[in-house]
DNA sequence: GATATATTCAAACGATTGTTTTAAACTAAC
DNA sequence: GTTAGTTTAAAACAATCGTTTGAATATATC
């Protein structure tokens, strides 16, 4: 409720597949996949509820199909930000640099705020209420990511202990989630909180202080 | 499903508002609010569909009271667990042990398992699917647990600059509640992910050196 | 223009949801 | 034992869910 956006797609330029897409990726994230009905989705799309079945089979293969035109782009912004930083500054590799372009990736802080910012909510309630193939978010997304950010750690650190690269990069995921989480809290909250103001890019560069710190905890120097 | 917990409380000697507290408090956790239904709750409760509506008014009104009988121990019990680690010691406060003492309490790793677990995990969901006032989870614990630990990192390092407790104290609740959301992932995907085994005690471990390096990146020392 | 295929639509399907009803069973007080 | 109040029980409630149907319409192919 109160979200009026209904038929903010009806009358585009697109498909209706696209618009139902486009629809239901919104409303998956903000109310989350059992709180999102197909007739919302349609009457939001600005078609019939039977275009949902007759487009994606059931409801779940439209969640699917959300998913999967975003995983592979999503893995390869993060794997690009990541090798970006890496192969710049030849010499000396920035462990800060890498924290922070991975983490303004992860967030969607700079730009693309909408989509990216969307998809990350998505992603904080598929660890909860999973509604894809238990593999495809791990293999798809998250074991490559960690591997990227794997080799440029050690490539950042490089006395660092390999068995101490996967708690790091949870600790750092952590971080970002739950920034996500607090984002959104403030969203759907009306401004009443009785916490300070909330400044997503200062909190982005708290985190890369922070991490930075507690990664150098486990190099030599 | 494949829970097998249906009449798990039935035949129990408690009340039937016990029961159905107990029950719903671990079917909420496990499926969510809208995941679990009245029906589920009086059959694992092991009594009739109606008593739900009797003794709670309705499913918000049993979700709340969940909440409520567990809002002030829970809140008591972190503060209690900070005040502790502040009192002992009296000359040389220990961040690690304080962030340890912290990470034990919120994750529920040591002792009450179930319960405090349990609750880990509906308050994970919490954040996401909010089904309570929403000031009441952020006035009754968030504030009255940051204030807590307000007062004992500055009283470990003194030479804390007070903007930025906040920060960190996000930085250490985030990587706590990534943690119980990889450890549900693992319990529910059949332990068939290809990341590495998952030692909830090494984490700790890790977040808490992790953490600790990441504050003292803060002060001046 | 006729045919075949693809898409849209309103309507209904069966199942499940939270809730209410109505009566029976129980418990205690007098 | 009767009464009054509390608790349990089965059934039905209206609403909503995802899905399917079958006819109407649009689009394309020849």
């Amino acid at each position: 409720m109160a979200l009026d956006d209904s038929k903010s797609n009806a009358g585009s330029d697109k498909s209706v597949k696209g618009r139902l897409l486009d629809t239901a990726e919104g409303l998956f994230c903000e109310r989350g996949f059992k709180g999102t009905s197909i007739r919302d989705i349609a009457a939001s799309a600005g078609c019939n509820i039977a275009s949902v079945n007759y487009y994606f089979g059931s409801k779940e293969g439209l969640y699917e199909e959300v998913w999967h035109r975003h995983l592979i782009p999503m893995r390869d912004s993060r794997i690009a930000s990541i090798n970006k930083v890496m192969s710049r500054a030849e010499g000396r590799h920035n462990l800060e640099d890498l924290l922070r372009s991975f983490a303004d990736t992860f967030v969607g802080s700079m730009v693309d705020t909408s989509k990216t910012s969307r998809l990350s909510k998505l992603m904080a309630r598929e660890y909860i209420d999973s509604h894809l193939p238990t593999d495809m978010f791990v293999n798809e997304v998250m074991t490559p990511t960690i591997s990227a950010m794997h080799r440029a750690l050690m490539k950042t650190c490089p006395d660092l202990d390999e068995s101490k690269v996967l708690p790091i990069v949870f600790s750092v995921i952590g971080q970002l989630v739950h920034l996500v989480h607090i984002k959104t809290m403030f969203e759907h909250s009306g401004d009443d909180l009785s916490l300070p103001i909330f400044d997503s890019n200062e909190i982005i560069e708290h985190i890369v202080k922070f991490s930075a710190a507690g990664i150098r905890a486990y190099t030599g120097k």
